[in-house]
DNA sequence: CTTAAAATATACCAAACTTGTATATTTTAT
DNA sequence: ATAAAATATACAAGTTTGGTATATTTTAAG
């Protein structure tokens, strides 16, 4: 029913690239989040592995988003972690026999699929630039 | 990051209960819906037990819905198998630390809050009065 | 008043998923 | 050469989910 933890995780640790705006090793990103760090580097892991941020070895490594805060999406960082499976319903999933056994498909799946929809448009549309700002305004007193 | 399989079943379960308008025994129900009769059972006490459904023992017993289908929504049943727990990020659950350790709530939290209204909103939108309009006009090809 | 058909209560179990850890290897700045 | 970093791979504990089994209670009908 929920965004597992490990996206949770992923989303906090992009944010807190995005913040920093510099290269942090996994050491600093796991203490700063509060995230174990073999469970951070899983995380980073495939962070890198999908281009959302860029990874260097060695000596004065670690990592740094790939592109500006502003063009990262959360749902780009939920697509890598949920592997583009984001729906309400399994009902939306590729193979899934939803209408158990009986031709065609159930009579849910529409509407699944326009909220699945609207979620995912919502999470496109916000950038961790957005989620910066949003902080900001927070404790600013600003409203969203 | 889904609804539960159990979820699912229990909608399908009041959807074929409104579809009949009759009573209806568990046996009846779980072959209709192709669901184990186990475990029609289990989901159809949860839902009498809410009150969504009457239960009635002995021979000649069986279930039937509480009120008309119009008076029942999506959400009702969500509420009742997944306990009031609808949420997209466990961030919002009762008790949660979601800022690990620091004061305050977390960056995402107005933002998980926000969509999983609109989620809920729509859910309690729609009842299962309208589920069979939408299959009668997915017949006929009236778009929704 | 007996019987059979139904629900109910309670407990249990297995599979899947999530969360997290461990170990060994590779890369690279200094 | 060395130490600090990432990477690859495998493993395992914990939790949730999906499903089953057994015994009991209720009730309409004969």
């Amino acid at each position: 029913m929920h965004l597992t933890q490990e996206t949770d995780y992923a989303m906090r640790i992009i944010y807190c690239l995005a913040k920093s705006g510099r290269r942090m090793d996994a050491s600093s990103i796991s203490e700063e989040m509060r995230i174990s760090l073999r469970f951070s580097l899983k995380i980073l892991g495939k962070l890198a592995g999908a281009g959302l941020v860029n990874s260097y070895k060695g000596m004065r490594g670690g990592y740094e988003l790939a592109r500006p805060a502003d063009q990262i999406t959360l749902k780009q960082v939920l697509d890598v972690i949920e592997g583009h499976a984001y729906a309400i319903s399994r009902c939306l999933c590729e193979g899934e026999d939803c209408n158990r056994g009986m031709s065609g498909c159930c009579v849910f799946q529409n509407l699944w699929a326009q909220i699945t929809s609207e979620v995912n448009q919502t999470l496109s549309g916000i950038t961790f630039a957005d989620m910066l700002a949003r902080d900001t305004n927070r404790k600013t007193g600003t409203p969203d």
